[in-house]
DNA sequence: TAACATGTTGCCCATTGTGCATGATTGCCC
DNA sequence: GGGCAATCATGCACAATGGGCAACATGTTA
């Protein structure tokens, strides 16, 4: 689609190395136990080349939720449904295909992480938006033409927007990969998912 | 409400002091024509206070649209409105009277510097985040427990999600402070505000 | 294959972040 | 009002960071 180049695929693929090397080095020390250098040594870089890719330790750390693919999976999801489903149901099979357990389970431990760290918040909201920014992609590609842009634009705002509120973890829901037992009286991701999207159907 | 002591208030004075300082130096220099000294001696602070309210240059710029104050006229009007008015319309009316024209002309400058400097985005969405749970805040406390608290974290995400994508510009949005005769083709913001809560309430 | 474009690296240094200690200001309780 | 506790602003010192520049390595294109 936008990434063909080798050379991109080699960009990409060292940001991803770095990305991954500094999520590793967070779940083992802390956020405040590590520094650039450890991370690009982990990963087989140089300090200079952390600098052409990322703009701080923070965005490193968590970018690498973004290293996860689902992103293709989710285009052959899209392509291979019935050219009249409503942009509404297109955005929940999307991010149910693209919200992995994985995915999730990452953005689980940066949201504890965030607790501590509250510098990390920013760009936990910039990968929630960059996840945005493909869907508004794949939806815009889909239906171009028979929806005003800003349809679809408001559309993916919403959705996601609504799903900001767990990074605070204000809301008492369960990520797929916790125990129901651990927490008995939340609501399951799943659930919560459908709740709101129920409310972006029938209206609030 | 929150904020009482005299200490807070002055904590709170000093943090948009140099907030401020900051963003008069990003108009008239550009994000790169200036240091972080170069805020705190115009603010009249230490270096060394800076590190104690922002963690960063971005952090600083983008929060000084925060220091307007929209807040206590939001609060008057809040409480002055029918008990049973649904939350959508007080939401409207909250957003209306919160985004003030001064604070929609700081994030329009604010928007076109991004383009230049990209670290900034992830500090203009955390400013968003703010406005929302201000409005949360609000929402909360007028309609505790007639309401689930999903409910209100769920509309106020999709609110302000729907609002977010005017951050990079995608959409052709004409602010209030611009004239009709420079965008011909933009709605207004007023229209867009109408149509997303329209979308809102009705259902996508 | 040759010219070109771009990613990676090392070097260097201005800038920044932060732990610690200190004085000044404010909150609180008697 | 007086005294104690909490915390804000500040200075210092030093590690850590960001980014310009130039060299080299690798992918791209004609």
């Amino acid at each position: 689609m936008n990434k063909k180049n080798l050379r991109d695929i080699k960009k990409e693929a060292t940001a991803f190395a770095i990305a991954d090397a500094a999520f590793e080095l967070v779940l083992e020390r802390g956020f405040d136990g590590f520094v650039v250098d450890d991370i690009v040594q982990r990963a087989g870089y140089a300090r200079r080349t952390f600098a052409n890719h990322f703009s701080c330790k923070e965005e490193a750390v968590v970018m690498s939720v973004l290293s996860i693919k689902g992103k293709n999976e989710a285009e052959d999801l899209i392509t291979g449904m019935p050219a009249n489903t409503p942009p509404l149901d297109i955005l929940y099979h999307l991010m149910k295909m693209r919200l992995t357990t994985e995915l999730l389970w990452k953005m689980r431990k940066l949201i504890s992480l965030s607790k501590q760290n509250p510098t990390l918040v920013p760009y936990m909201l910039s990968v929630m938006r960059r996840l945005q920014l493909e869907c508004q992609a794949l939806l815009g590609g889909l239906y171009s033409g028979r929806y005003p842009e800003s349809y679809t634009h408001i559309l993916a705002g919403a959705v996601f927007g609504a799903v900001v509120p767990l990074l605070d973890g204000s809301l008492n829901v369960r990520f797929p990969d916790q125990s129901p037992t651990d927490l008995p009286d939340a609501m399951s991701f799943d659930q919560f998912l459908d709740m709101t999207f129920d409310y972006l159907r029938k209206g609030f």
